[in-house]
DNA sequence: TTTTTTGTTGATTGACGAGTCAATAAACTT
DNA sequence: AAGTTTATTGACTCGTCAATCAACAAAAAA
């Protein structure tokens, strides 16, 4: 029953489907007939929307960095001054839509496929850039020439929490995450002024 | 032709062997096949030694966690007092032997292995004890009641360095690791004493 | 109303790969 | 010498899964 304008509400679904199947299932290893049930349809019309499996990772990666960006961006919008707006920066990574089990799971797969995957690799690229320079932005005015190793470590550190809570046990904890990275960043700010 | 005592040079080749495949292929998706051939020998005997694949995985996991800790022990056996000790296991950490790219990027593929493999996680969990558990003790005397949360961002930090490392083009940089985790780790101890 | 476009799926194909097995052979034991 | 243990592999089984296809249905266009 062909119900017209299907293709963007069928895409969303099926990326849907593939953050929660991947996430869940905590690897790469599952079939476009899973993912294609869980989005209510066949694994032959998830074949036709997307060509293939590759192409359908590809799309629900670009949606994550998609939400991580608006998160970030969201966070920033009210931000002024280099600090709040570091802290914003820090507070977007870890922002409700994107640090969820499923979601940081989801990434940490396809953290991996970017080894494999020249376009997948590309798409972290460009947001793994876009982090170190908006990092390196503020930093500039509050820690001068150490900004791009401070950036570094930042990135490196926000990596490193969500890394961690692919694995811990439970819900993933926000504050705490957040306190962790929010405390490195105030060290290097201390001598700032 | 049997040449008796075989049974552990095997086992020693299929390790290697899975840890080299895994980290040029960046991914677990690797046969069993590609395994025996690269270790010199047929997939059923590789199947012989092992049982399964699961159990070649594992035993190279247990490899890769050993082989991080006596680089470990060893940077910490000329070390005394709490801050060298604490360099010390920083520097382990990026031990020459551990730090490579097959390694980094096999390390990586079973840190995701452990989000479904509960032995693999077992494993992981172990050693990650251990490591905030050596910090945090050389830390308590440094930064007191901070220890357990700085201990927890050295950790973070030293595997978002990994992860970062896994994903970089070109040989991985030891210098350039450490500078990152050694600076983090210098202004935490910065208002000491 | 015929035709085309869009949506949809069950069935099938074709490849691949983990794990098993039977067979072969060298060494070691009795 | 006969029997047992260890080493080793080619061939095979069996399951799985990505991708394709033929066919059907409804809406839109002609």
């Amino acid at each position: 029953m062909p119900k017209l304008g299907a293709e963007p509400i069928r895409r969303a679904a099926l990326v849907k489907a593939t953050i929660e199947t991947v996430g869940e299932a905590g690897s790469l290893e599952v079939t476009v007939a899973q993912i294609a049930r869980r989005a209510g349809m066949s694994s032959a019309l998830a074949h036709h929307y997307f060509g293939s499996k590759e192409q359908i990772f590809l799309a629900a990666m670009r949606s994550i960095l998609t939400l991580y960006g608006a998160e970030v961006r969201g966070a920033l919008a009210t931000a002024t001054g280099p600090e709040a707006r570091l802290r914003a920066i820090v507070a977007g990574s870890f922002g409700v839509g994107s640090f969820r089990r499923e979601v940081i799971s989801a990434w940490l797969n396809f953290y991996v496929l970017s080894q494999t995957q020249p376009e997948a690799r590309r798409l972290l690229h460009v947001y793994q850039r876009r982090l170190r320079s908006n990092l390196r932005h503020e930093l500039r005015p509050l820690v001068g020439s150490r900004a791009e190793a401070v950036a570094r470590g930042l990135g490196a550190l926000i990596d490193g929490v969500y890394i961690r809570a692919a694995l811990a046990e439970g819900a993933p904890d926000r504050r705490y995450a957040l306190k962790i990275v929010t405390e490195y960043l105030e060290r290097e700010l201390e001598g700032k002024a």
